[in-house]
DNA sequence: GTTGACCTTCCCATGATGGGAAGCCGCAAG
DNA sequence: CTTGCGGCTTCCCATCATGGGAAGGTCAAC
């Protein structure tokens, strides 16, 4: 029937990029399209609107393995929306696990950037605190042991046999 | 001397996995370790707290390829620290930006999570969430499908079949 | 029929990390 | 000294979602 779109069409309508399309067909995330003789895919109503529900569960971060759970859900008459709603919540706390790891770091980060003069001078608390921790035993407390790629190191260090343990 | 260790004690003492050393040496983010005539990498107290420097920088999210760019900095004595800065409030911003993110598709889905019931019933708000937008209609639009009056499937919300035909 | 846009499949790349295989090396116990 | 085990080497593959591009077939307008 005339109702029937190509890749292209389906792409457009549906928000999901033909390549995608193809990829989400080849791990099985949708089923196989009908094709023409040619070979050309074939997309029916419900075809895009499945591609649809895809890409709204990708805006909103699902992975394409919750997705395919999802899918099935979404296909079952006899689902309970228990599932769904234990799904949503279990991806809704990783989002905001995430998004809580993202801000802690941008926090730290600004925390360091505050007390940075960012001036024309070398010296830096952001620097100093990415170098900061376990500083080399033997090693020189370097308040900035900054030139090393540039010159050689000085201290002896290529002895092929002393390996401790 | 006994300063030089192996990649094994180089990770644990950085905190950055042999596997990951080594990549970073391939990728050029530091550089070759000395070998000795075994073949085997020797790391002095400079490489391991090199090594630190860029374990720090990733758990602030920085990607590698900003780390080679810090890593510069870290060792130019010419260096202002307001370019460090520059780079740290653009990486600040792109962590923003991201967990800003998370947190939108986060509040979205508990919007849809919060009017399910989550009992026996597939009724369930977050699969219409998800299914909503321009459903197909079966409608004679054979070459451009573009402009779809949007919704136009309201019988039985229940079993929209994700096989089709 | 020609042409240009579209489709097909297949391979490669990203970014950061890990797993694992095949084979060499180092050290300690026998 | 030999054996054995664990650590080291390199190389390839996998992840996750997406895209780029090549080589070649198809469709529709002119």
């Amino acid at each position: 029937m005339g109702i029937a779109v190509n890749i292209g069409q389906a792409a457009e309508a549906s928000g999901v990029s033909a390549k995608m399309i193809r990829h989400y067909e080849s791990i099985g995330l949708v089923p196989r399209a009908d094709r023409r003789d040619s070979g050309y895919r074939d997309y029916g109503p419900q075809d895009v609107h499945r591609l649809g529900f895809v890409r709204r569960a990708r805006d909103l971060g699902f992975p394409l393995e919750r997705i395919r759970v999802l899918l099935g859900l979404w296909g079952d008459p006899g689902r309970s929306s228990a599932e769904v709603k234990a799904l949503a919540l279990s991806h809704i706390g990783e989002l905001e696990d995430k998004a809580r790891h993202l801000q802690e770091m941008a926090d730290v980060l600004r925390g360091l950037a505050l007390s940075c003069d960012g001036d024309g001078r070398p010296d830096c608390p952001i620097i100093a605190g990415l170098e900061a921790g376990p500083v080399p035993p033997s090693g020189p407390c370097t308040g900035r042991p900054t030139s090393r790629s540039s010159s050689a190191k000085p201290p002896s260090r290529r002895s092929p046999s002393p390996d401790r343990r």
